[in-house]
DNA sequence: TCTACCAAAGTGGCCAGGCCACTTTGGTAG
DNA sequence: CTACCAAAGTGGCCTGGCCACTTTGGTAGA
């Protein structure tokens, strides 16, 4: 009883179809689909409608059409499968407070869960980052991008997909607010000094510490972004 | 410099025209788009081009077509924004020991919401659905029907759109496993006294005991399905 | 033998015109 | 004033066709 929930309409059941088989692996990252005149007759509609449900596929970035080539089946990367969104968000705005609050339920597991299994590798990975921020011309997008760095490769070390999955989406939703946050002052130094204590405590395999330095970290910059604000 | 990230194409641009009119305001959430052959017509090409264009919209979630009626701007709710995520965490194809870990994260988080800000006919509908469960003669999927019911319903009175986009999307993962897990003995009868409690908890506004019951609940569930088994 | 080129096949992009199913609406009969 | 129904409007889908681009394999030249 796979995901079905696109609507009604024969267009609508090719893209479940299509959709499905993408999601069972029958087509996998870089797989070209049949052309749209053999999905035509396989599937025994017509090719209109084949095209418009590989558009509407296109469109959520699950596929790629190349003129004269063939239809590809993308990376299926979490930040490339949230970007269709990304326009509706503009309009929409979950709250900040409630972002806050999933990320404050999520993130301190992503560390400890980090600490516990990271690799050699990823640890001085981690410390890498971490140090490259604490350099003094270091510009806002740059700290901005390191920022997410650190939080996307902690969550990596957790090697644990479903979080990664998750929190990647939630910092994809979080980039707007960043921005700002970033910018008052003071923030960019209890960041450092907060990220700096998330590393040694996964250095020291200590998951209890990773999570509370965490904790830490997000209520501040919480406290720095003002909760009531909506993104954007 | 609107964003024309689309592609290249005729049926491209036709995206970007109109994703551009609902940016600028032209069509308002609600509105009702001019019709396809109208469409056609003021922007000099194909219906099927138009058609192709208005699907890939409607997969963004940016309109709704209404088979006989027109194409509508939607209102953008985060819920069906999310959607796409939905579709990300199926293909990660997560643990069973990996998906309990993060349910433990943000479900008690949920039940305390839910004790905070139920409203008073919410609370009737979580007491009319763990009541319900208790009947001495209910089948297996119907006490599943439950089970998830009630899952949903407390997320829904955290009125937290983005917590129910989440749960809601690892409910549907989990669906595999639970028919499984529901049949081992003991299991309904510890879910029936669980749910129980968090209902209580919910009843009586108090968040740390609602969150504390729905943490036992899910270890319990845990502990009895075992958990290294692959979901699908 | 190897390389460069080119033509044919395959594929997506787009169009024209048509029929059907569903929704909406305004007039009409009760 | 109400209930109903027919016509108009709209999206859903199909057939069939032509064009533009990419790929590929064979062929002519070095």
């Amino acid at each position: 009883m796979p995901g079905g929930t696109t609507g009604s309409g024969v267009a609508a059941e090719v893209v479940d179809e299509l959709k499905g088989r993408v999601r069972r692996g029958v087509y996998g990252p870089g797989d070209k689909l049949p052309s749209e005149r053999a999905l035509s007759e396989e599937l025994g509609v017509s090719r209109p409608t084949i095209r418009e449900a590989i558009r509407a596929l296109a469109a959520m970035n699950i596929v790629s059409q190349r003129h004269g080539s063939g239809v590809y089946v993308r990376s299926l990367d979490v930040f490339e499968l949230l970007e269709p969104v990304r326009f509706a968000l503009e309009v929409s705005e979950p709250t900040l407070a409630s972002l806050f609050q999933v990320r404050l339920a999520l993130e301190p597991l992503s560390a400890q869960l980090a600490a516990a299994r990271a690799t050699d590798a990823e640890i001085r990975h981690l410390s890498s980052i971490a140090e490259a921020a604490t350099a003094s011309r270091v510009s806002v997008s740059r700290f901005l991008e390191l920022d997410t760095a650190l939080h996307e490769a902690l969550v990596l070390a957790s090697h644990d997909e479903l979080l990664r999955t998750i929190i990647s989406s939630l910092a994809f939703l979080a980039h707007e607010s960043r921005e700002r946050t970033v910018r008052q002052p003071g923030v960019r130094e209890s960041t450092i000094r907060d990220h700096a204590a998330i590393v040694r405590a996964v250095e020291n395999r200590d998951s209890r510490a990773a999570g509370e330095a965490m904790d830490r970290h997000l209520r501040n910059l919480l406290t720095a972004s003002g909760t009531e604000r909506r993104l954007r």
